[in-house]
RNA sequence: GCCGGGAUGGAGGAAUCGGCAGACUCGGAUGCCUCAAAAGCAUCUGCCCGAGAGGGCGUGCGGGUUCAAGUCCCGCUCCCGGCACCA
């Protein structure tokens, strides 16, 4: 720790010191929660306050990722986001804006209930202690948030509502024709009514009671399915999509991930894959962001076609069809064999009982019987992680299964095989494979010596396997069957080919993704309760709105069962199916009190981040979620403006880590929509804007052992690093306990202040941008803020420095270019060239042997966004009696801003060789006359060819 | 492998529209103050040659466009992030 703020003995005694800051923080701190200075008023209800100095104002609602409490706190790269948008924020309530800031916690989920396991400490106990350090930790740096609107997730005042909003999914089903979701009971009605025909046809009344059930809970957004999951032994839960890593291990843990089928609560957010996908384009957000949402959405167009199968197998009538989905239909004629995923539902049907004649040894994997070689490429397929099929080198396997299908445009018969290059859950779970025209069918096709037909001309000179460009169609004709493709391009032959299918039944133009339905149900304690139960039939039942919340119940053990990291075979058992007397339950439903189970799954941590945004305009009410008028204020759509493209709503800023960009931000954007379907919110999106922080990064230290050291004690000599006498090595990434580089804004506010604190993380680069951290370096922001400080205040005295004479035209120009500035960057969130120019204004104030209070003024409230106490105390002994939170943010005189003379560099042949300060208003030939007498001497008596005078900037000469 | 982002002094970064590269900060050097130190303040600080005046070089590398390129174009290298047999 450093001991630059430890006062000496001599230290004038008004100086601006650590001591003095915490002192003036604390007090103003304390100022702003007493007379409640950034609560925001909505236009209805509790927190309504038509007096408000911005009651009805033009509204700014900023958002920060809502924090995880973890039990470490936090260090000083957690807060970087939250000065950000405070300083954003602050400058713009000071700009006139009624500005909603507030600061929630996203606190069920799994490190509270893997302490709790270890310890016997219920997670509830341990988070809420986490929130409350959390809490007074951002108290501490001052931060500007509304503190009526915290929530938490685990409160059961918000998690009534998240269960509120699952019912309202639960209750939902996704109408194609409209184009949005709608309520289950419209469905149900268009049923009954007839409108809308069942599934086979027979009328609604035919149906049994089952058999309506299952029809309508087929189309419900929230559904039961039975299907295959990531199964983690090691968490004894499953997990989304979204949550397993690219080699195939839980992001959370590290533990291997087994693909199982399992009952699993899914919610269908592929039903919004278009809308999530086409309403990016009305988003503000990074194009990366936009563009990692794009592809994992993964939209695809081409066609189905069916592939007749050839009635080889017993169980397969004449008529069946391989249907598969392909981008390229026009490549059919070189669809020289088929593949089908393993798990594949025809497969069983497919396989005949022997070979067929003429079976080539390599295709049947040594195995007697098409029956036997199947069944062992499953449970060899089956028995591999992802991992292992990652560490495989991508040689392709497979096996023949015996059957062959009709290639429909030319009746081609080409054999089936499986193989687990091909994915069960994308597209059809089988493809039409076409080697000339795609590398991994390329590659099977050697392997297996399968024939491979171009159907693409590839360009002269091209050397390669598959050809996947674009081309004239080649061996593409049918002329018996009305087809030819020959000599068209992919575009083209496409058009063409789908035509053909769709006349001729074969299939038709489709549209896959690979998006996926996301798995919404954790085999764990600490997570919000489903409102659901099931009867005696198994069928899974809503509970009514009055019955909410179902409360999380207490139990003596919080752990899932877990097991052996790489124990496939394992099954999922939940905490609470253990509290029996709270699973059975008894419910007056409608029909007399009858028996029922609950449903012992709870919902996944990202519930909660998927509305909270909504629970901050409206925190109390206890009626509605959000109230529509207070929604519409803050979040709604604005009027459509000059561009006239409609406004998609949502917050004004979003600020968090990239870390996001398709986890949270996907689901969120999901259940916003739905809400939108439904009519409870007037928004189309959540986050209008989205601002991507950086990371402070930090240096970590390890001995020759490879054991980290306390970073804090590494010197730099030499080049090099040492602990004491030892040489260490310097790694470079995050800061964490367990590196020893751990440094927290509690130790910078004590050793500096908050206000330096801020200062130095908002200066020390731009926001987006991920920099190391050094503490050595916090000590510049400090000596900042003492000159600001001594430009006001004398050290000696206390009294003020400040005179109300005018201030000398230099630097009332300089004010007035810093003000104009620092507007642009506040507007722009470039806050380290704002605070750069702050600082060229303040060292231009210490030249002078006292303050003008023209110039004391606006700087200390352009200073306030920053430094927000500093400059509370330094407005106050300027003689305000108010707060400067709502003070009118400095604005610039233009007539200022014009200079009266300008100095132009003149360049001869691109280097320059002189200056010329000519007025402002000099015509373009008196510049070019008075630049080239300041550059004749290096012009050397030559005649200039060519003079190129750029207004205002430079003189550029060439001889 | 594919997609995205990046590379500027010893360090973090600035240059917002193709117009003086290096604002501002750290670090370093020298000085003031001091018995001394710390703190604070002042001056200097891209690299090379030169006593100096001055000159040359310089934004990852190689080319190009332009009066003028960190910025635009073409071809590479390295680093960071995402996806990864998605038909």
């Amino acid at each position: 720790m450093t001991e630059a703020a430890a006062p000496g003995n001599d230290i004038p005694p008004f100086r601006y010191t650590a001591a003095l800051a915490d002192e003036i923080e604390r007090r103003w701190q304390d100022i702003w929660e007493r007379e409640g200075t950034f609560h925001a008023p909505n236009p209805t209800g509790p927190l309504a306050d038509p007096g408000h100095p911005r009651a009805g104002a033009e509204k700014l609602y900023v958002l920060d990722m809502f924090p995880y409490p973890s039990g470490a706190g936090l260090h000083v790269g957690h807060p970087l986001g939250y000065i950000g948008t405070d300083c954003f924020a602050r400058y713009q309530r000071m700009a006139g804006r009624n500005v909603l800031h507030a600061m929630g916690f996203d606190a069920f989920g799994l490190p509270a209930e893997q302490y709790a396991v270890q310890t016997g400490t219920h997670p509830r106990i341990t988070t809420e202690a986490n929130i409350a350090r959390y809490r007074a930790q951002l108290r501490r740096l001052g931060l500007a948030h509304d503190e009526r609107r915290s929530v938490a997730t685990i409160d059961v005042d918000f998690y009534r509502w998240t269960q509120w909003i699952f019912l309202q999914i639960f209750n939902a089903w996704y109408d194609t024709d409209a184009g949005r979701a709608r309520p289950i009971a419209e469905l149900i009605a268009e049923f009954q009514g007839g409108s809308r025909p069942t599934p086979d046809g027979r009328s609604w009344a035919e149906l049994s009671v089952a058999e309506r059930r299952k029809i309508v809970d087929d189309h419900r957004l929230a559904y039961v399915s039975e299907a295959p999951v990531n199964w983690c032994p090691g968490l004894g839960t499953v997990l989304a999509n979204e949550e397993v890593t690219a080699d195939g291990r839980s992001e959370r843990g590290n533990f291997p991930v087994f693909k199982r089928n399992l009952k699993q609560w899914m919610m269908r957010i592929t039903a919004y894959g278009d809308r999530l996908l086409e309403d990016l384009d009305k988003l503000d957000w990074p194009e990366p962001i936009k563009l990692m949402q794009r592809n994992w959405i993964g939209r695809s167009t081409g066609a189905h076609i069916g592939f007749p199968v050839s009635a080889t197998g017993p169980a397969v009538a004449g008529e069946a069809r391989i249907s598969v989905f392909t981008t390229r239909p026009d490549t059919v004629f070189g669809a020289t064999y088929m593949v089908l995923a393993p798990e594949h539902e025809l497969v069983d049907a497919l396989v005949p009982a022997a070979w067929p004649a003429g079976t080539r040894d390599a295709w049947t994997g040594g195995h007697a019987s098409p029956r036997a070689a199947v069944e062992a490429y499953r449970k060899a397929a089956a028995a591999k992680t992802d991992v292992e099929r990652q560490a495989e080198t991508r040689e392709k396997t497979g096996v023949f299964t015996g059957a062959y299908a009709t290639n429909p445009v030319n009746g081609a018969q080409i054999p089936i095989f499986i193989a687990d290059y091909v994915l069960a859950g994308y597209g059809t779970g089988a493809i039409m494979a076409v080697p000339a025209q795609d590398e991994r069918d390329w590659d099977f096709a050697e392997v297996f010596e399968l024939p491979i037909v171009r159907t693409v001309q590839p360009p002269e000179g091209f050397d390669g396997k598959a050809y996947t460009g674009d081309g004239p169609a080649i061996n593409s004709a049918a002329p018996d069957r009305g087809l030819d493709l020959n000599g068209l391009g992919v575009a083209e032959a496409k058009a063409r080919i789908i035509e053909w299918l769709e006349a001729n039944g074969h299939g038709a133009g489709a549209v896959t993704y690979r998006l996926r339905d996301w798995l919404f149900s954790r085999q764990r304690y600490w997570g919000e309760p489903f409102p659901i139960v099931y009867d005696e039939t198994g069928a899974a039942i809503a509970l009514p709105e009055e019955m909410l919340p179902v409360e999380l119940p207490e139990v003596d053990d919080f752990s899932p069962k877990t097991f052996e990291p790489d124990d496939a075979d394992s099954n999922p058992e939940t905490p609470l199916s253990r509290r029996r007397d709270w699973v059975e339950v008894e419910l007056d439903l409608g029909d007399g009190p009858k028996r029922y189970t609950r449903e012992t799954n709870v919902m996944p941590q990202w519930a909660g981040s998927c509305w909270y945004e909504l629970r901050y305009l409206d925190p109390t009410n206890s009626q509605r979620f959000v109230d529509a008028e207070n929604e519409r204020y803050w979040m709604g759509p604005r009027p459509t403006g000059d561009s006239g493209r409609p406004d998609c709503g949502g917050t004004d800023l979003y600020v968090g880590g990239a870390e996001h960009a398709v986890l949270h931000l996907l689901y969120a954007r999901f259940w916003h929509k739905v809400l939108y379907d439904l009519g409870h919110v007037s928004s189309v999106e959540p986050f209008r804007r989205l601002f991507n922080q950086g990371y402070i990064q930090a240096y970590a230290y390890t001995d020759a052992r490879g054991a980290y050291v306390s970073a804090e004690e590494v010197i730099e000599r030499d080049g090099g690093f040492y602990l004491g006498d030892t040489k260490v090595n310097r790694e470079y990434g995050k800061m964490g306990k367990s590196l020893k580089n751990v440094v927290t804004p509690d130790e910078m506010c004590a050793a500096y202040g908050a206000d330096t604190f801020r200062v130095y993380e908002m200066s020390m680069g731009p926001l987006e941008v991920s920099r190391p951290w050094e503490t050595r370096a916090v000590v510049g922001s400090y000596r900042f803020l003492q000159r600001v400080w001594r430009a006001v205040v004398d050290e000696e005295t206390g009294a003020l420095r400040v005179t109300d004479a005018p201030a000398d035209e230099a630097t009332r120009r300089l004010l007035h270019k810093v003000i104009d500035g620092v507007r642009g960057d506040m507007e722009g969130i470039r806050f380290n060239t704002a605070i750069a120019k702050l600082i060229e204004l303040t060292n231009g104030l210490t030249r002078l042997p006292d303050t003008p209070r023209e110039v004391a003024e606006p700087l200390v409230l352009m200073l306030a966004p920053f430094a927000p106490h500093v400059a509370e105390e330094l407005w106050r002994r300027l003689g305000h009696e108010a707060s400067l939170a709502y003070a009118d943010f400095p604005t610039a005189d233009p007539a200022l801003l014009v200079a009266t003379t300008v100095t132009y560099p003149v360049q001869v042949n691109g280097k320059v060789r002189g200056r010329v300060e000519v007025p402002a208003d000099a015509s373009e030939d008196d510049v070019r006359s008075a630049a080239l007498a300041a550059v004749a001497p290096a012009l050397a008596g030559r005649e200039p060819r060519k003079v190129i005078v750029v207004a205002g900037r430079m003189v550029s000469v060439v001889a």
